[in-house]
DNA sequence: CAGAGGGCTGGCCGATCGGTCAGTAGCGTT
DNA sequence: AACGCTACTGACCGATCGGCCAGCCCTCTG
């Protein structure tokens, strides 16, 4: 694997781990073998890094919410599983926006993240919703985010088959998201 | 308000909102109008500020716990209804201790957080449960603790009464958590 | 062989961090 | 007046941070 791509690796466990203020450029340089200087060699800045790193998710998000709009088409059921997919997809990124998102805020590709987290919620229209509807929309996706961080912290999690989790995180997410009351398309 | 409280409640603010890592002690003295040295003063480290914050939360968490296995008398609706109660009373370091304990778990008072939250997911005997069950858990904690630290942010929440609030807490994790084909006993 | 350029590094910089310490201002007691 | 105690502060410390730079090594090209 280049280094480039090895130190972008090591960075997006760390970052999502020991978080990314915590996180110095040494230490990536130490895991990666190589000298804080080659890291910034590769990334002209710590910002930068963590903006390869989350940038591309941000894009496929993005993509997920164009190809709704466009022309409403999906169903909010097909939307849901796409975005589990996605979720799962990038499992190490999406804690790391979760969790450090409020915290880093300043920098721009957490705005970024923001913004497009803010887009999800008002597809769901649950900006305008009952104050119920509001709080599943934050427990699904907080929840959702927060068990994939933290479940092997806890010791919750063996060594679960992804499709079993695939599964049992849509059958979740469609409880909270798509209320048998509720009209879905 | 004397200053060691007043100190308490802004680095409370800082930590939840910008983080622990991210918030020096000279901003905390800045916003409280004193100095760092008076700070540490009254707290004789960075740590122990955040322990006082944080372990008088545990306490009542601990104290739940202790309630709940002594007697094994509370039905689980009890429980989480006692345990909502406690997230909305601690508004504040629930996201903190949720969001940054990863991150902090070289710091003692973290440790002890991350501890009784396994507890709590044990209480549940969800360990040994199915995968459904076990990130039913998840999504239940982590969604709730997500929903009181973000929902301002992505400009989710007006000015909900805090009865409401809790009224859809309840529903939401009684739904998640006390599923009907579930004893509850 | 000469030279150009990409990959990489050690050493250094200013800034900021948490924490220490000597010292002081105010105040009630003797 | 002299004391002791609490509250507090400015100056300073070593460590670490992100970032910069001159220069080295290696390979490819002419």
């Amino acid at each position: 694997m280049p280094l480039h791509d090895q130190l972008r690796a090591v960075a997006l466990d760390e970052f999502a781990s020991a978080g990314y203020a915590a996180t110095s450029l040494q230490r990536i340089a130490d895991l990666a073998g190589t000298s804080k200087a080659s890291v910034l060699y590769h990334f002209s800045s710590k910002e930068q890094l963590l903006a390869e790193i989350v940038d591309p998710v941000l894009d496929d998000l993005e993509r997920l919410l164009i190809d709704d709009e466009g022309g409403s088409v999906l169903r909010r059921a097909d939307f849901v599983e796409r975005f589990v997919d996605l979720l799962l997809t990038h499992s190490q990124v999406v804690p790391l926006v979760i969790n450090q998102g409020a915290t880093l805020d300043d920098v721009p590709v957490m705005h970024r993240a923001t913004e497009l987290m803010r887009r999800v919620a008002e597809l769901f229209r649950l900006a305008s919703g009952s104050t119920i509807e509001k709080l599943r929309f934050g427990v699904a996706f907080g929840g959702v985010a927060y068990t994939l961080a933290a479940a092997e912290r806890l010791g919750l999690n063996g060594e679960i088959p992804i499709d079993e989790v695939r599964t049992a995180l849509l059958e979740i997410l469609h409880d909270l998201l798509v209320p048998a009351d509720t009209p879905v398309a």
